[in-house]
DNA sequence: TTATTTACTTTAGGTGCTAAAATAAATAAA
DNA sequence: TTTATTTATTTTAGCACCTAAAGTAAATAA
């Protein structure tokens, strides 16, 4: 029938191209049934803008797959008159993902179903900083293994895998480009997942992966241009174009942590000066309170979070030189914020990320910066909102991508 | 049969959907030829990707509507063997375009036939800086009807109208929000011209429709992520990707010439400081030149072409103060450009505008400040070129822009 | 019971595509 | 000069897929 054209190196091929409206209705049901639950066919067809004589057809052949399953009627009786709806739902074990977020010193294994649910999630301590291209090869083949082995019993097949990383992927190509995890770079890892486990691999960045989440939050729905900052260890970004993320040419863009607040101002792990990053991340935050107080001991250059918490803790019982500290780095955060509303001129831009411990301390100092430097024209009506931070969210974003990008294979591989 | 639905505030309506593949088809078939010129149908086919049974049914609706027409074979024949191919082609009489760009102090008006091809342009001097929005709107409906008396002889119908201005314009509600030519604000322009022409108004940006005209050129084909920098009066900029231009959620996106260099720094026309534009455009040039010499007479905040080729004369027969201001400029740029490429990370950044005339003393220190700011994974392969400046490259953009939005209307319009 | 309402399925028919066959119009070869 | 070959276009036949409308199913209200 049709095979998936996946992004990553030539590792799953484009196959024959017949023509795309069932194709595409097929998967507009799939992703509806996924978003929503469990629906009715008339109700299918109603939300994707098709008859429901199509989608009595198309959900024949779903279920014949064995994607679907009618959902037997419930005790209670909610509806009025008329045959009531006959709900149908995904199949959970009709599929899987396997998602592995890589951070600092940690990765974090989860589980998907085919219905976007997280079935399995593991921690493990890594030193990430310390490992070689191939250690790294080794050690997720090593832990997809082991939960793949534990895992996947009753699924009817392993869709995909889903890579989810701090800092420059590059998705196409199938390699990290440059990670503040990883002390190597270029590494081609999808293709070498994809060799190993015969299943589409895709490399996200951590930001755009969280950034899905959220813009399918009803909250954040009328956003078609939808920035979301991530604040932490480092400072990342993530720009999405009608849910789409903005990768660039190589993988490259939304790099808001390495725009620049100040020309010759303070370093940043890049190597350069100036960096939105170098003011206003979890390691610039602590240097800086270093100069002022005696700090807990520790690696004050991967502050820990108990460590930051320290300083966040200080700067609310009205340290001074503390809150000086983040008034700076709101400063700092402002500008670079006023940057993104005259080039990016997005509907929302959603501040999160485990930084957002210090966000009050500062708001204040940020808002006013972006004043400062910004016409109000341009200002335009952008809200800007910090939002709850969640360490899972990276993952169950990642599933959702996989699950979305692997939904084509699915589809065919079980014809 | 279908309606196109335009940009504007709901001026022209989006009537019946039905299905979209032979809709697509026909404007695929169309576009080609205004892309490529005159082309037979089996190569309509292969560069469309449908067969050329489907393209002999299409041109021979288009055919019977008027909007292409057989080319006569040439007394050459170049071919080899076998039968030889009949050439169709757009018939530029099918329908025309009336574009106007707005900029300080000078209107400029065009008509482009259905080929897209300027049929006629004329300059106007306009003080557009003391008129007020009714002023504006008489005026320019005085010069469109003038044009559309003359001109319009022997097209079959006015496509559309495409406003060019320089500044932040909301193509979505039709409004001009905030121009450096202008001193009133939030014109609904489109609404006025639509109303008295009944026809289509487009709203764009200048740079947008520059963009994309260098877009078109065949050296930056394989650029699917291409920023244009234009430097002048003010600094502009588009970002295409895939070809479409990106707006922002209220049009105000890409306001490169506001985004920031020097926190604090030199005042900018927009009130603020240190946005690129106070450092890189003519005004700030020109400015910075008159602390150190003696300029020429005229208007200062705006100067001429005349003064600023001056200015660049003297810049480069060696003054040293000339020389200086101009490498500061180029370092602003650099450090403007530096967040271009970390933001965006374009395939390429073209500079161009009429500001280009002194690109060559900006060049060095723009590039070595782009090193300075700039890790070189994040610098990646993007290329960053300067392009020759040609006045009438808004109009032939506008144009183009023009009429690929009311090919729907002209193809649902003629049946 | 019967009428009404709503959901789902089946049927009939249309759009629009493609592959293959037919036709057209040239050049090359015999 | 005729015939074969090549290439372009058109015609034909058939297929995929959609929708509207008719038919069937399964509930509640009267």
């Amino acid at each position: 029938m049709r095979f998936f054209t996946s992004n990553n190196n030539g590792i799953f091929m484009a196959l024959t191209s017949t023509d795309t409206s069932r194709y595409d209705n097929t998967l507009a049901v799939i992703r509806t049934l996924r978003d929503q639950g469990p629906v009715a066919r008339v109700d299918l067809g109603a939300l994707n803008g098709i008859s429901s004589a199509t989608v009595t057809s198309i959900s024949a052949e779903l279920l014949q797959q064995g994607l679907i399953k009618e959902r037997p009627p419930e005790a209670p009786r909610p509806t009025g008159r008329g045959r009531p709806k006959t709900l149908v739902e995904l199949n959970p074990q009709a599929a899987c993902v396997v998602c592995i977020k890589l951070s600092i010193n940690e990765i974090q294994l989860v589980v998907g179903d085919f219905s976007g649910q997280v079935r399995h999630s593991e921690h493990h301590a890594v030193p990430t900083l310390t490992l070689s291209a191939d250690d790294l090869e080794t050690l997720l083949k090593e832990k997809i293994s082991a939960v793949c082995a534990q895992q996947l019993n009753g699924f009817q097949r392993l869709a995909g895998i889903c890579l989810a990383v701090q800092g420059v992927v590059s998705s196409q190509s199938g390699s990290i480009i440059w990670s503040p995890a990883l002390s190597f770079r270029n590494a081609p890892i999808s293709a070498q997942l994809a060799d190993r486990f015969h299943c589409s691999v895709l490399l996200e960045n951590d930001a755009n992966c969280i950034a899905g989440v959220l813009a399918a939050k009803p909250d954040y729905a009328d956003c078609p241009n939808l920035v979301v900052i991530m604040l932490g260890y480092g400072i990342g970004m993530s720009v999405l174009i009608n849910g789409v993320p903005y990768l660039g040419a190589n993988g490259s863009a939304a790099e808001f942590g390495h725009s620049k607040y100040q020309p010759d101002g303070a370093l940043c792990a890049c190597g350069k000066r100036g960096c939105i990053e170098a003011y206003a991340s979890d390691y610039a935050l602590y240097r800086a309170a270093a100069d002022h107080l005696n700090l807990p001991a520790g690696d004050s250059a991967h502050p820990s979070e108990q460590q930051m918490q320290a300083l966040t803790q200080l700067t609310l019982n009205g340290d001074p030189a503390m809150q000086r500290i983040y008034a700076e780095a709101g400063r700092a955060l402002g500008y670079g914020i006023a940057n993104i509303l005259a080039l990016f001129n997005p509907n929302l831009v959603l501040i999160t990320g485990s930084g957002v411990r210090g966000f009050n301390a500062m708001q204040t100092t940020m808002l006013s910066a972006i004043d400062e430097a910004l016409v109000a024209e341009l200002r335009g009506t952008t809200r800007i909102e910090s939002c709850a931070w969640d360490r899972d969210m990276t993952c169950m974003g990642a599933i959702a991508m996989a699950l979305h990008a692997t939904d084509g294979e699915t589809l065919s591989g079980t014809e």
